[in-house]
DNA sequence: CTGAAAGCGCTTACAG
DNA sequence: CTGAAAGCGCTTACAG
């Protein structure tokens, strides 16, 4: 590395002290004259000179840096969820470090432990995608340090601030509208066994069901992990086995591997069985036909989150403890009205 | 926050100097009896302590953090990119911040200022989805700063490793392979004008067309923006005014929207029109039809590109200066033998 | 409006 | 095998 401009250098160069140098580049008000303050920043942009962020952070206590630690960065809702964070702490000044778990409880615990001793001013942490274990988080959080949650649920979360989405609404929405459209017969595909969030979506799912009057069955119900494979796998497996004239997936990924598996086995979606998303991505929208799903507002969360966090490092109460995103429909192609057909 | 574990914690508790710990918190060797590495490193179990990151770079003049700049984090390429850098650098105990461009040159050279300067040990920095200036690379590169781009074109970068792609051997394999299908009338949407690599795209299609002896028509080249909308704006407005019988994209978000359009259109992929993709992303596999579209390999791009940063770091010339990769077909269901038909 | 000095929490010669 | 001390490059009381 070139040898790097100090403070010192800057100082030395225009007769001041370093003091002044400081309070100049950290804009405090009225701490010298117009003229000092010009022929330093002159110096400073003369040299390109930057604050050692070392040095600054060492004794600030702060970084600048914030860590996002979540499950699977190809999964177009933690992409959007990074976006809506990253456009908003960037305009702030902060820069993101993105950690990737891997669906791992034990990457997440390595993460939080890294990062939390001085190298971030604050985390967000997202849904594991496994089972999630909370209890480094609470007690980070009890100890002071700024973290929010996203879609992470447990009566240990309840002092943390966290954004959520409600996963059971948006299922009950899901199956009233296959009810609506005839269907009686509707498979499930759930999210990896453990994991908070898709336990709640298969609850949605239940009680969607119970409240259509339709009898839960366990053997319409496969068990998937929110990759695009699983979709695929279950319904290749279910469609030798089930009668059934819908699906619904636990995120979008799955329910485009759900739409292979049907076109494979030599039927149409939706003519022959319809199939519903949920997570509103990109890949519900471009998808032939364009998936009918729910938007889960990744961006929004983000923005929501970093915002939290914000205060938090501010050392203000985030506002809310908890926000709740509400379920929108993302209409599509992908399910087919069949009511003429069973009268 | 609350109150921090020192270095001075852990020595006064172990009845140590702060010098003991150090050197075996950093595990030099032999420096002590196994009985007092044992004592301390209790004490640091016990007080979960980690040396502060801000203090220590502050002498190593190391962070082991790493950049990372791109400009579209929703481009399946880039995440493939990232998270291959991400696991090999990982395991080398750096993290990464992400940095997102949206395309706009001005938030390259932002980032790259602000993240030289002691916030990072290094910059990965991909090609910029617009017209591309170097110049602060170049800079950064020559001031000796470990940095390494990726899919960046120019005389300037000559002496600067990066890893690049063949793309003018893929897009003339692109055409050969529509070629002996029969196809002559062979539509192509490019890349942002500017981009360096969208132009090596358009001339290898240019090239491709020359060897197979068709003739080049203007008329038949959309300009599009790597952006999977400009990709069916441009094939909604191209089929209602030429004649063609397969398109080549210039990256698969724009083969999608393509093959959107060309339904709109009332016609089919690959039936009516032969459609070929560029990057070989997760899209490609899962749309319906499969995308015939070519491999980059970003995974391995990622991780090459972290082997050869890490080697600069650690004061090693990097292996080759460029390592180029060669393209790969990835078959798909999206174009059409006409052979029969054009007899 | 300005500066000298202390101190943030580490690592690393230097000395023993 | 171990420690006292200097120093990394900043910010921030404290004093004037």
């Amino acid at each position: 590395m070139t040898k790097r401009v100090t403070i010192k250098d800057i100082a030395k160069e225009c007769g001041v002290s370093i003091t002044t140098v400081s309070r100049i580049l950290n804009k405090k008000p009225g701490c010298c004259t117009p003229e000092t303050e010009k022929r330093v920043m002159e110096a400073v942009e003369r040299a390109h000179y930057r604050p050692n962020p070392a040095a600054r952070s060492l004794v600030t206590k702060e970084t600048n840096i914030i860590g996002v630690i979540l499950p699977d960065i190809y999964n177009y809702f933690f992409q959007e969820f990074f976006k809506g964070a990253e456009d908003y702490l960037g305009k702030k000044g902060y820069k993101l470090i993105l950690c990737n778990t891997d669906g791992k409880a034990k990457k997440e615990n390595e993460f939080l432990e890294s990062l939390t001793q001085g190298m971030v001013d604050g985390i967000m942490i997202t849904t594991g995608n496994c089972s999630e274990n909370n209890d480094y988080i609470v007690k980070l959080s009890e100890g002071g340090f700024p973290i929010v949650t996203v879609e992470r649920y447990g009566d240990d979360l309840e002092q943390i601030p966290g954004v959520l989405f409600d996963n059971k609404k948006a299922m009950c929405m899901a199956v009233r509208r296959l009810y609506e459209y005839g269907h009686r017969r509707i498979a499930f595909i759930t999210g990896p066994a453990n994991a908070a969030n898709a336990v709640l979506r298969l609850e949605g799912y239940k009680q969607g069901l119970k409240e259509a009057g339709i009898k839960y069955e366990k053997a319409l119900v496969c068990a998937g992990d929110y990759q695009m494979t699983s979709g695929y796998k279950s319904i290749k497996k279910l469609i030798s086995e089930q009668e059934f004239t819908a699906v619904i997936a636990s995120n979008d990924q799955m329910a485009v591997g759900a739409c292979k598996a049907i076109r494979d086995s030599g039927k149409s979606v939706p003519d022959d069985i319809s199939v519903i998303g949920f997570d509103g991505t990109m890949l519900a929208e471009l998808y032939q036909p364009a998936l009918y799903t729910i938007e889960l507002h990744g961006y929004d969360m983000g923005k929501v989150s970093a915002e939290n966090l914000l205060k938090l490092i501010k050392g203000k109460e985030a506002g809310e403890k908890k926000v709740i995103f509400e379920p929108v429909i993302k209409e599509g192609s992908s399910i087919r009205d069949i009511t003429d057909m069973t009268l």
